[in-house]
DNA sequence: AACACGTGTAATAAAATTATTACATATGAA
DNA sequence: TTCATATGTAATAATTTTATTACACGTGTT
């Protein structure tokens, strides 16, 4: 049974949940979307901070955003959870390990 | 069904995963426990940034080292891997983060 | 027009992580 | 004794991540 994953994108991944802010975003997002300036207050952060934490991940795929424009008009921003399901073990970090890169090398 | 995993623990181990070494100290120790100078010579990498790899490991308590004395009666320190499963998603990281503290704060 | 609320980003500062260098100690073998 | 191999750490440098501040722009309401 192949691995889908990549060592990077197992990395990526992992990275992008390896912060408590990231870990609260995706637990809000699996409950229901939401719109950045309502994710800023929930969490209690700026909206560039919020930002930055919603790009890491979107780019390890975890989230994804849409603008919505709402009755009243406004461009909302919603973000959604990207459903996932991962089985972290040896035996599958030993496996998408075969395909790691480590910072631009070869290997 | 309850988490044993709290928040910070589950952070911690993610924190752990989240870089290129440790995933391949991981995937080495899976097959075979191993000493860390050997360790050092298969990753390429010098002693000291080793051990700090490794410390963050076993302080996420995914591995752990002890002393040996070889035949040679050199001492040699061995690590191992400390068997882990952890299925990754929504409702585990939304689970989590009922008790997930942010830098020192009470939340 | 002024206000409240929304999106979006550039520039910078602060803090944490990662990496290197230089040591110290000990054992067995040549 | 000198060499090769092992453990272990302190001090520092380099890099990345995280956080803040200051903007710009747009819409609807008062």
């Amino acid at each position: 049974m192949k691995n889908i994953l990549s060592g990077d994108d197992l990395l990526k991944m992992l990275e992008a949940l390896s912060n408590p802010y990231r870990l609260k975003i995706i637990a809000i997002l699996h409950k229901k979307k939401e719109y950045v300036s309502q994710l800023a207050r929930e969490l209690g952060i700026s909206r560039p901070l919020l930002y930055l934490h919603l790009q890491k991940l979107e780019d390890a795929k975890l989230i994804n955003g849409h603008l919505e424009i709402s009755n009243s008009g406004k461009a909302m921003k919603y973000y959604e959870l990207n459903p996932f399901c991962i089985k972290l073990n040896g035996d599958f970090i030993a496996q998408a390990v075969s395909n790691l890169t480590i910072k631009g090398r070869k290997e």
